[in-house]
DNA sequence: TAAACGCATGAGCAAATGTTCATATATTTG
DNA sequence: CAAATATATGAACATTTGCTCATGCGTTTA
């Protein structure tokens, strides 16, 4: 066994060090704690599912009742239900009651910066294809 | 039975039209077509994982190679292989071949833009907590 | 050229996810 | 107040996902 093992015992890692371990120390202090990251990951998440975003762009010009966005989107009800829930967990939507009816809408600009730089990077990776 | 079931058999969708299906027509004409939006999810999947989110931030400031990105981020080589090959995919990140060792990098400055964008939405959100 | 090294990748598995179905809750209406 | 309507939600199930393990591939080195 000529492979190199942590402390820990872990995998092997690469011998040498190809950056100064000072870059990789200035990298890691320079990072955002885990915790952040994590949600950042979260709010991600939420957008990364074709059902939510069909929802979100549905959303954008002005608001929609549950049943509407369902007929709208071909979905269930039970569908969109669930997935309001979510968009309204991350803050994404916020919503009103009118009478029986409760109207969604987006509650955040970042909603639109968000989905249109994911839109110009989608076409800018296209186009180098 | 008293509930109105579509043409397709399908389960029930509220009676009333709460906006003028004129409105319906309008929103549904104005949406991206649904691969594209499909296409757009899958962006954001990819930036929906803590562990890719992780990579894309230590790679932030400068390139660095798979073993050193596993030991800064206490992952697999392995592991950080594969979230690797999704980022590639999705064109996130490139990479350039130095003797043994392969250096990633961003390939894009709208990497840079979203997850800037992502954390602007989580302080924003968190603050109104 | 054989061994070592750095990285990529397929199979397998546990955990997370999105939908459907059934049902509960809140509001309006007769 | 009872029935109808619009929405929310829990359970169950199939699919997807991210990791580990084993191994393959490309490069360097002795």
């Amino acid at each position: 066994m000529s492979l190199f093992f942590d402390a820990a015992g872990n995998p092997p890692v690469c011998q040498q060090e190809h950056q100064h371990p000072e870059h990789i120390r200035q990298v890691r202090e320079m990072m955002p704690d885990d915790d952040s990251l994590y949600d950042l990951s979260e709010v991600f998440r939420v957008f990364g599912d074709s059902t939510r975003i069909r929802i979100l762009y549905a959303l954008f010009e002005s608001e929609l009742c549950v049943c509407d966005l369902a007929k709208l989107l071909g979905l269930t009800q039970s569908a969109v239900s669930h997935q309001l829930r979510i968009l309204k967990d991350a803050k994404l939507v916020r919503f009103r009651r009118e009478g029986k009816s409760i109207f969604y809408s987006l509650d955040d600009e970042h909603v639109r910066s968000i989905l249109s730089m994911g839109m110009e990077h989608l076409h800018e990776a296209n186009h180098s294809n």
